[in-house]
RNA sequence: GCCGUUGUAGCUCAGUGGUAGAGCACUUCCUUGGUAAGGAAGAGGUCGUGAGUUCAAUUCUCAUCAACGGCUCCA
C-alpha cells in the first residue's frame, strides 16, 4: 500500500500501481470523467500512469492551466493523426501546447495545405475523437525508437532522438498514430468535444531562418462546444479593440500605399493625442532636470561607424543617400546626435548628470513581414533622452528613470506589464555584444541592484541586451496577444568611449561618462497603439481628441449651443457642436461611437435655465448642471489627467 | 526576408468569362425631433497594379505591390 497526500493535506492509502483516474473514481465518478491529468509530486503525469510510491497528488481538470495544456497537447496529437490520414508520408517535428491552443509543425513535402483542408481535418479529428481511443504511454529503448522512425522515414523525429538517452524515451499512441513524446496526455480522445483549427503558417525548423520552412497548423480545442463558442466570441470581442480598427474608426491615423509600408500619417485626432503625450513628457522631463534638444533626421556614414550601429544594424537601416561624395543615412536612433551635443562643449563633473531629451524621429527598415499597425512601423517618434553621468551617480539616475516609468504607468493605469532585465550572452561577446566582459558583469549587477532596491518585480532574460549594454524592457501584449516592448531603459558603457566623450573630474583628470538611454513612453506609434487597445478606444478626457460634443435638440438651440461652445473653448477645452439636421438620438449614437467622453444635450429647458444636460460616454444621462459647474468638473478632470 | 491567406465605393462586405451591387458614410430635399440609427432622392468604383489566355477578363493563369495570420528579426 502507498500513501497519497491530497492538496488539502488529507492522506489516503491505495494499492501500489493505482492511477490518478482510479483515485478520482474512489472520490466520485463525475470527477473521474473530468480528470485530464494529475500533478504527482510536482510533476504533471498521465492520469492513467500507475503510481508506485507514496506521493502528493492533485487532480488536474480543465480548471487548471496544466490540465488545459495537457488537453491541447493531446489535441495536437489528434490533429497529427488526422493529418497523417489525409497526407500519408507526412513528417512531424514538434506539436506543443501554447497560450490559447496548440500547434504542430510538419513537413508535407511538395504538398500544400489550404484553408479548405482545415475544415476536412476538423471533421476527421471529430471522427477520430469519437472513437474514444486511449492515449497509451510506452517506455521504449533508443534503439527501438530510432528503428521506428527510420522505418517511417521521419528525419525530424530522428533528430529529436539524437539528444535523448535510454530511459527517457517514451512513445504515445492513440488510434493509429504513434509519436515520440514526453507527455503527459489526457486519458482518452473522447474528452475532446470541440476543435477549431485556426490557421496555417510557415515556421522555420528549429526557429532558424536558414533552415527549411515547415508547415505549422494552429488550433484550439475544448471539452465542450459551448466553451469553444465562448472562446470564439471572446476573440471577436478582442478584435473590436484592435488599435488598427479603432485607429481607422476614430480617425487617429492612416497609411497609404503611395507613401509606403509602415509609414504612419497622423490625422488631426491622432495628432491631438501626440501633443498631449508630448506635453506630459515635457512637463515630467523638465521637472526631472532634462534639457530639450532638436537634431536632424540624417547623418553621415562616419557617425554610424563611430557609434558602432552600422556593423550591427545596417540591414535594418534605410539604404544611404549619396551627396557630395558622402553617404548619408536616415537616423535609426538619436543617440549619436545626442552624443555630439554632449561633446560640443567641454564638460566637467559639475555638469553631470547631463540629461538631454528629444521626441526624435527615427527610421528603421523593418522587415516587411514584421510591420503591424502602429506597433511595428518604419518611421517612429521616440520619447528619447540620454543621461550622461558618473559611475557614482548611476544608481540614482537609473532609479529616477524607473520612478518616471512608474509615475507614467500610474497615470495610464497600466498594470499588466512585465519588467524584463535583459542581459547579454557571454558566448556572443564580440559578435552581438561589445567585447567588454568585465563591464557587462559590472553594469548588469548595477541595474539588478537598482531593481532590487526599489522592489520592482522583474524577470531576467539572457541574450536580450542592446549591443552596448544591459537594459530593462517593459513588455506588454496587444489584444491579439503579440508581445511588444513598450518602453526601455538602457545602460551604455560603450558609446561614451566610441565617441571619446569625456568630462573633467574633481581631481582634474578625465573620465568617460556612463550613458543611460531611456524611453519611458516608447514611441508615439507604439504607445498610442497600446493606449487605444488599453482603453478600448475610450481615452481619458485629457487625451481625447474631442473632449466635449454639444448636441442641440434642434436647430432652434444651435445659437445657444454656440455660446456654450465659446465658453468651453475659452477654457481650453476641445469642444465641437453637432449642428447637423438630425434627431438627438442619432447625434448621441454617432458621438457615442466616436467615443467622445462628454456630450452636452441642450434644448428648450437648458436654454431657459442657462444649463447643459451632461451625458457621459458609456454611462448615459447625468442630469443638468450650470455651464460653470460643468466647466469646473471637466477642467479639473483634464488638469489631473484623470483616468476615468 | 520566408510560409499561408486576401485585395470590388471612404468603411464593412455580396457578386459575375459579356466592363458591377448592398448597408453605413457623403450631397440635396422633407422633417424641428428630448438621451444609441426619422424619411426620400442623388452622387460615388477603368473590381490593387502589370502582362498572358480568350472574340471578350473584375472573374482564368503568371508576375508584382500591399494588407492580414504566423516564422525569423527588433538598437
Amino acid at each position: 500500500m502507498i500513501n497519497i497526500t491530497f492538496p488539502d493535506g488529507a492522506v489516503r492509502s491505495y494499492e501500489a500501481g493505482v492511477t490518478a483516474i482510479d483515485i478520482a473514481k474512489s472520490i466520485s465518478e463525475g470527477l473521474a470523467r473530468k480528470v485530464l491529468a494529475a500533478n504527482i509530486n510536482g510533476q504533471v503525469w498521465d492520469a492513467t500512469r500507475p503510481i508506485q510510491e507514496d506521493a502528493t497528488l492533485s487532480l488536474l481538470t480543465w480548471d487548471s492551466k496544466d490540465g488545459q495544456s495537457t488537453f491541447w497537447h493531446s489535441t495536437a496529437h489528434l490533429m497529427a493523426e488526422a493529418v497523417e490520414d489525409m497526407y500519408p508520408g507526412v513528417k512531424f517535428w514538434v506539436g506543443p501546447p501554447v497560450e490559447g491552443g496548440f500547434y504542430y509543425d510538419m513537413d508535407l513535402g511538395d504538398r500544400k495545405m489550404t484553408e479548405e483542408d482545415l475544415q476536412k481535418l476538423e471533421k476527421k479529428m471529430n471522427e477520430l475523437a469519437r472513437q474514444n481511443n486511449n492515449y497509451i504511454r510506452k517506455e521504449i529503448s533508443k534503439k527501438d525508437a530510432v528503428a521506428y522512425f527510420t522505418e517511417k522515414g521521419d528525419e525530424y523525429k530522428l533528430d529529436l532522438l539524437e539528444n535523448l538517452n535510454d530511459g527517457e524515451i517514451t512513445f504515445y499512441t492513440q488510434g493509429s498514430f504513434t509519436d515520440l513524446c514526453r507527455g503527459p496526455h489526457i486519458p482518452n480522445t473522447g474528452l475532446i468535444k470541440a476543435v477549431k483549427l485556426t490557421n496555417i503558417a510557415g515556421a522555420y525548423w528549429k526557429g532558424d531562418e536558414k533552415n527549411k520552412q515547415l508547415t505549422r497548423l494552429y488550433g484550439v480545442s475544448f471539452p465542450s462546444q459551448k466553451q469553444l463558442d465562448e472562446h470564439l466570441q471572446m476573440l471577436e470581442e478582442a478584435k473590436k479593440r484592435d488599435h488598427r480598427k479603432l485607429g481607422r474608426e476614430l480617425g487617429i491615423y492612416t497609411m497609404d500605399e503611395d507613401v509606403g509600408p509602415g509609414l504612419i500619417m497622423w490625422m488631426p485626432n491622432g495628432t491631438v493625442i501626440i501633443e498631449e503625450l508630448e506635453k506630459l513628457a515635457k512637463e515630467t522631463e523638465n521637472a526631472a532636470g532634462y534639457k530639450r534638444v532638436v537634431t536632424p533626421h540624417i547623418a553621415k556614414e562616419s557617425m554610424y561607424l563611430t557609434s558602432g550601429h552600422l556593423p550591427y544594424y545596417a540591414d535594418s537601416m534605410y539604404p544611404p543617400m549619396e551627396m557630395e561624395g558622402e553617404k548619408y543615412y536616415l537616423k535609426s536612433m538619436n543617440c549619436p546626435h545626442h552624443h555630439k551635443i554632449f561633446a560640443a562643449e567641454s564638460k566637467s563633473y559639475r555638469d553631470l548628470p547631463y540629461r538631454i531629451a528629444e521626441y526624435g524621429t527615427v527610421y528603421r527598415y523593418e522587415q516587411s513581414g514584421e510591420l503591424f499597425g502602429l506597433m511595428r512601423v518604419r518611421c517612429l517618434h521616440m520619447n528619447d533622452a540620454h543621461i550622461y553621468c558618473t559611475k557614482e551617480q548611476f544608481n540614482d539616475e537609473f532609479r529616477a528613470v524607473n520612478d518616471m516609468y512608474l509615475k507614467y504607468f500610474k497615470i495610464f493605469g497600466i498594470d499588466k506589464y512585465v519588467m524584463r532585465l535583459s542581459l547579454h550572452a557571454p558566448e556572443k561577446l564580440g559578435v552581438k555584444y561589445v567585447n567588454e566582459p568585465v563591464l557587462w558583469t559590472e553594469t548588469e549587477e548595477m541595474v539588478r541592484n537598482v531593481l532590487k532596491e526599489s522592489n520592482i518585480p522583474y524577470v531576467e532574460v539572457q541574450d536580450e541586451a542592446a549591443f552596448y549594454g544591459p537594459k530593462i524592457d517593459v513588455q506588454i501584449y496587444s489584444v491579439i496577444g503579440r508581445e511588444f516592448t513598450l518602453a526601455t531603459n538602457q545602460v551604455d558603457f560603450s558609446q561614451g568611449r566610441s565617441f571619446k566623450l569625456e568630462y573633467t573630474t574633481q581631481d582634474n583628470s578625465t573620465d568617460t561618462p556612463l550613458i543611460i538611454h531611456r524611453a519611458p513612453l516608447g514611441t508615439h506609434e507604439r504607445f498610442i497603439g497600446f493606449l487605444l487597445e488599453h482603453y478600448a478606444g475610450k481615452l481619458p478626457v485629457w487625451l481625447s481628441p474631442v473632449q466635449v460634443k454639444i448636441l442641440p435638440i434642434s436647430d432652434k438651440f444651435t445659437e445657444y449651443g454656440k455660446t456654450v461652445l465659446q465658453e468651453l473653448k475659452k477654457a481650453d477645452i476641445r469642444a465641437e457642436i453637432d449642428d447637423r439636421n438630425e434627431k438627438i438620438g442619432k447625434k448621441i449614437r454617432d458621438t457615442e461611437m466616436m467615443k467622445v467622453p462628454y456630450m452636452l444635450v441642450i434644448g428648450e429647458k437648458e436654454m431657459n435655465e442657462g444649463k447643459v444636460s451632461v451625458r457621459r460616454q458609456g454611462k448615459g444621462d447625468l442630469g443638468a448642471v450650470s455651464i460653470a459647474e460643468f466647466l469646473n468638473t471637466v477642467s479639473t478632470e483634464i488638469k489631473n489627467r484623470s483616468s476615468l
